[in-house]
RNA sequence: GUGGGUAUAGCGUAGUUGGCUAACGCGUCGGAUUGUGGUUCCGAAGAUCGUGGGUUCGAGUCCCAUUACCCACCCCA
């Protein structure tokens, strides 16, 4: 029979065990801070009906989502975890509790092109909440606060989130008589940063066909920069001509306000109006996060408003507000970067008893001992040399491994040897569980991420 | 989807103007006598040089095609 040349699929990331358990404390961290908050971990299909997931229709998302038949049903993976969600409560409104606050980590799927840092399967992990008719303007100022908490939680601490608001956008582009080509215009000016207000300006005349006044008013609004008063102080100044305009202003202060309220240092935020990205789906706040060290990839977080979405599956009101964290992107970089931190690689076990017997009944019982007091064990059960025993413990990454002959059975104890030092000690198994406890009390509290500090 | 680049053992690479049995590091496996790993020393396995075709006495090296991957754009977590 021929061998199948194993492969993995590019844009898809798969991990050796030790960099797997770094992932995994991640997302346990991220659960844990969600869960802080008060939100119900849900889950849903990697997969649905695909008019459910393109009732919206159009777009990006059209292309880049992994369609196909089976049998006569038309299926597709989820592009993220915000129109599932929009389905999922339109779905069962009657049986939630408004406003209703979910957090979900899982997999997405995007057909298209891997890069670095970009992948074609990856982790959402995301925060919704989903109003019933209305939802308050705090829940906007809330979102980024528990993205501060999360990231400062897994060790990170250069990092700005950005905020602006699309009514704001929308409303000045409406002043300009540029209503129906604000997408294309947002767009072209979230590449300022990119490409230069030379290249945007030019953009926008020859490729949109703006004038030079009016091109020239957008790049002037997008240059208004410093503290998020200065900014907020100098919109002011376009205030009265718009409506949309105005709301767009008083929400965008609104939830400069309150995030200080909710305990995020003002270096941490900052109003920038030249963000405007995110799915076409946003209506209001809209976030995005950077990390300040490496700024080349990306938004390793972003999010916002949502007030309209639900209405492709119910005639009722939902709006919504939520995050999304690209795990497996953020997860990517840090690796790259050599940032995840060393003390939290886990090993399957805390302790590996070796047999030294025939007889392995012995070990059996020490592990149930072992385990019963809370303390991660596994057993070394094939007939190797010790060597060939004490490498395999040394190749996991145990911290302990328990020695278990024939001298340790007839004095119904187990020698402990710490891997990490060498030391060995002849123990009960209460002792030892007592042992493994106390010597991993300061690892397990460590933060997933060492991020360096700048001088 | 558009443009450019690259394909040599599990991974990272070397391979001169085409010339003998394709080299190196890491990793893997085995050994350095009996119940002690991570260091060291010795040894072994592992590549039809992405695939198919062509030029040539001769191709990992040149040409064409094809596939995969990488980078940029698009877009985005």
């Amino acid at each position: 029979m021929p061998i199948q040349k194993p492969r993995t699929l590019s844009g898809f990331m798969e991990l050796l065990p030790q960099k797997q358990a770094l992932f995994d404390a991640m997302v346990e961290t991220l659960r844990e801070v969600y869960a802080l908050y008060g939100f119900f971990d849900l889950d849903t299909p990697l997969m649905e009906a695909s008019e459910v997931l393109l009732a919206k229709g159009g777009g990006e998302t059209e292309k880049q989502i992994y369609r196909f038949q089976k049998g006569d049903n038309d299926l597709s993976l989820r592009f993220d975890l915000t129109v599932p969600l929009a389905k999922y409560v339109a779905l069962h409104q009657n049986e939630l509790a408004f406003p209703f606050r979910r957090c979900q980590i899982g997999k997405v799927y995007r057909g298209e092109r891997a890069q670095r840092g970009r992948f074609r399967e990856f982790y959402q992990a995301d925060i919704d909440v989903i109003g019933d008719g209305k939802l308050d303007i705090l829940n906007d100022a809330e979102m980024p606060a528990i993205i501060h908490h999360a990231f400062t939680r897994l060790g990170l601490t250069r990092f700005v989130i950005r905020v602006n608001n699309r009514k704001l956008l929308n409303g000045f582009y409406a002043m300009l008589g540029l209503t129906d080509s604000a997408g294309e215009i947002m767009r072209l000016v979230d590449k300022l940063e990119k490409i230069g207000p030379e290249k945007v300006d030019a953009a926008l005349r020859e490729d949109l066909g703006l004038s030079p006044a009016q091109a020239g008013d957008i790049l002037s609004f997008m240059a208004i920069q410093g503290s998020n008063a200065d900014v907020l102080a100098a919109l002011e100044g376009y205030r009265g001509r718009d409506g949309t305009f105005d709301q767009g202003l008083d929400e965008l202060g609104a939830v400069c306000r309150h995030l200080a309220a909710f305990g995020v240092p003002e270096a941490r935020f900052q109003v920038d109006l030249t963000i405007a990205r995110g799915l076409d789906y946003y209506t209001g706040t809209v976030y995005e996060t950077r990390l300040l060290d490496y700024p080349e990839i990306g938004s390793p977080c972003s999010g916002g408003r949502y007030d309209n979405l639900a209405e492709y599956y119910t005639e009722k009101q939902l709006p919504g507000v939520g995050i999304s964290i690209g795990l497996t992107r953020l997860f990517y970089v840090l690796d790259e970067q050599g940032l995840l931190s060393p003390e939290r690689l886990t090993a399957p076990a805390e302790v590996l008893i070796l047999p030294m017997t025939g007889d392995q009944a012995p070990a059996v019982e020490l592990a149930t001992a072992l385990r019963a007091a809370g303390v991660r064990t596994q057993i070394y059960f094939e007939e190797k040399k010790f060597k060939q025993k004490m490498a395999y413990a040394d190749k996991l990454g145990v911290p302990f491994a328990a020695i278990l002959g024939e001298e340790e059975i007839a004095q119904g104890k187990v020698a402990l040897k710490d891997m990490a030092t060498g030391a060995q000690e002849l123990l009960t198994a209460q002792q030892a569980a007592q042992a493994v406890h106390a010597a991993l009390v300061d690892r397990r509290s460590a933060a997933p991420i060492r991020e360096r500090k700048p001088d």
